[in-house]
DNA sequence: GATGAATGAGGCTTCATTCAT
DNA sequence: GATGAATGAAGCCTCATTCAT
């Protein structure tokens, strides 16, 4: 570790990654397109409410008003990336549980990477995902909560299931389910592709502290 | 584990505390107290800008101009509350550190311990502190993000003390810190009282859970 | 006189008809005339400035840019309805007067008939008319104000030949102007197909009020 | 009647008055009167819809956002407007319909004569009552409503009471009673101070008017 | 300390209209 | 004829802040 990095990492408000990415899935074409690409940044950076929809237009070269006529209000934009976020997010835990061995320790390996992965290829997104939710109504931030609980759900089977089976030994499951949890989650504050890392280092390290913590370390 | 836990975490926006709570050496008397406490319930569940001085006022039984005979402005307030934040993290992290035996496992185990511990304890602080930053001039925030900078070098000393001693085994010290610190960080986000663990269970299962990522675990 | 239908009156707020009527001889084919009639309910109910050309798109089942291929602007809508309820008060009238016996109470009598009739006949087109014609511009406005003046002068001639001929005995003719006129105005607030009176009715009893206040009741 | 007072009439668009009233009771001083004052002149002149805040507040010499010092929203000014003149219109009439003679003549006589006077008194407050009230809120408008249809009420009564007595002989009494209201509401669109009528001369004249369409003329 | 009134700036959104397709 | 996208203006309202009382 270099002083660089902690400097580095000593002035970010709220995350570090400076570029801008979506899942490849989103349709990033025409107006539409522009508008998320940009309200991710700025809402990453700023906050859905320190963001205007003035700033949100200059920021895709054209007036407020044009905005309307791709989303039906502010909010739904947000709701837009919450949505992406949330269901990239849910897809890969999903399918990381389901491929490969079954044996708990490689299901938590690969989940753990999974989620790892997410919120390091897509910073911003999780940023905006995990923080802004607040700012969404109860009908428009309810599927996303869904998803979350359903996310969470899938760590927790995990986990029991390993216990169960012996090949876990954890003072407590939940605790470990919300350390393995938010250790992942904080990767999108702090992850910046400029870092002397890659995606999949983080992951598979990320995934090793998982197994370690559940006495299964390598 | 059982499904209440997490129907109720699944629930949560930004954090799952309902109480609002200061360090004790915090005066919270007269109606600066009441404003502060407001306060941080407010940005806590809303966002600073989420939140207007008419909210603020109304929520201490005051009109919101009174508020100005109590701070210079609405940003002052949240300055406020992150110094205090970030102050009692960093006071006893500092205090963590050199109070008791000094070798890697056990620092280790009481800075964690310590860290964990102030995010149980005063979840919406921390929250307030760890998300709202970003709402603060770069003239207010300086002192909270030199305090913030100087407890994760205090964590990486010892991260490399430890390994130096080869007390411990990790395969990245970076990327132990940040596992360590993210994990610590995001019990504000779900720590509640309410919930079947004190703070204390808490900060002591995580701190095994960071000797085990280290390879010291019990 | 029932209850019921004072209560029926007690809700209304602009008028109390609802079905949209336009004189036949208007061609209400294809979707000029399907802008036409929407627009006589909705100017009708919310008034010109209350209703925007979404909304009469929306009830036109069109997008509001294509209002824009029947019409020059917004604003030609009112005024050909305008003009449309101008017109037939003032054909009508006119025929009443010159159609029949010269003698004055014979032409008051047909009239009022017919001044009632219409309004009783196109209560919508009578309250657009006569409500919203502050809307248009001085240009638009004209003609109707013209027709206005016209029947209005119509009327006074009838009266002041009545006086002249000894028929009639009023206190002031403006003043039985003013209130004949005004009372058939009305009829347009509070008339409805599902009263129990016809048009025809009410349009005999009013003539038979106005020849009463004229003094040459039956 | 000279051409004068017909041109006159020719350019009218939604009333003849030029003057600002309000009953006397009603507080005027202060910028809340002085809001109430304007909007009035306003919402006559162009409708509710059709006065912006900016308007309004140009018109006080105020800002625009100073109006939401004294009212929640300009919905309110118009509804405060309407309650006044509802209230005034309706107190009017029951004062008149006890104080005096009860024999059904002398009442009908008194309360046409409240009807028209207040409607030829405060012809503005009268226009934004009867043409504005669509513009409120169910929730505001529910007073007004109910004012009103205790008013006709009224004059129902009064109505039966002379048909029964004998005193009226009226072919309809429910026709009889809008037209005799109906001829007093216009009042409010014709009638100004310049013209060569004292609001008590139309009043005692349009109940002239509605005795002998009762057939009890004197 | 507390407040009501005032303000300038700006919030989000809708307005009527245009135009290339 | 019809439309989706765009626009400049304007809609109502709330913002944080000031200041005389």
């Amino acid at each position: 570790m270099t002083n660089d990095r902690s400097a580095a990492l000593g002035t970010q408000r709220r995350f570090a990654a400076s570029q801008v990415r979506l899942p490849e899935h989103v349709l990033l074409e025409g107006t539409s397109g522009r508008i998320l690409r940009e309200a991710l940044l700025l809402f990453a950076e700023r906050g859905f409410y320190g963001t205007s929809i003035r700033d949100l237009g200059q920021a895709c070269g054209i007036r407020s008003a044009t905005l309307y006529s791709h989303f039906p209000a502010k909010e739904n934009v947000l709701a837009e990336l919450v949505r992406i976020g949330h269901e990239e997010h849910h897809r890969r835990l999903v399918e990381a549980a389901s491929a490969g061995p079954a044996d708990p320790g490689a299901r938590l390996r690969r989940v753990v990477r999974a989620h790892v992965l997410v919120h390091a290829e897509f910073p911003m997104l999780a940023v905006v995902a995990n923080n802004e939710l607040h700012a969404l109504s109860a009908e428009l931030a309810g599927p996303a909560l869904m998803l979350r609980a359903d996310g969470r759900q899938l760590l927790i089977d995990i986990l029991n299931e390993g216990i169960a089976a012996g090949a876990f030994e954890v003072p407590d499951a939940f605790l470990a389910v919300t350390a393995i949890s938010g250790m992942g989650m904080r990767v999108a504050n702090w992850y910046d592709p400029s870092l002397p890392y890659q995606p999949e280092e983080v992951a598979d390290t990320y995934a090793e502290f998982a197994l370690r913590m559940t006495g299964a370390g390598a």
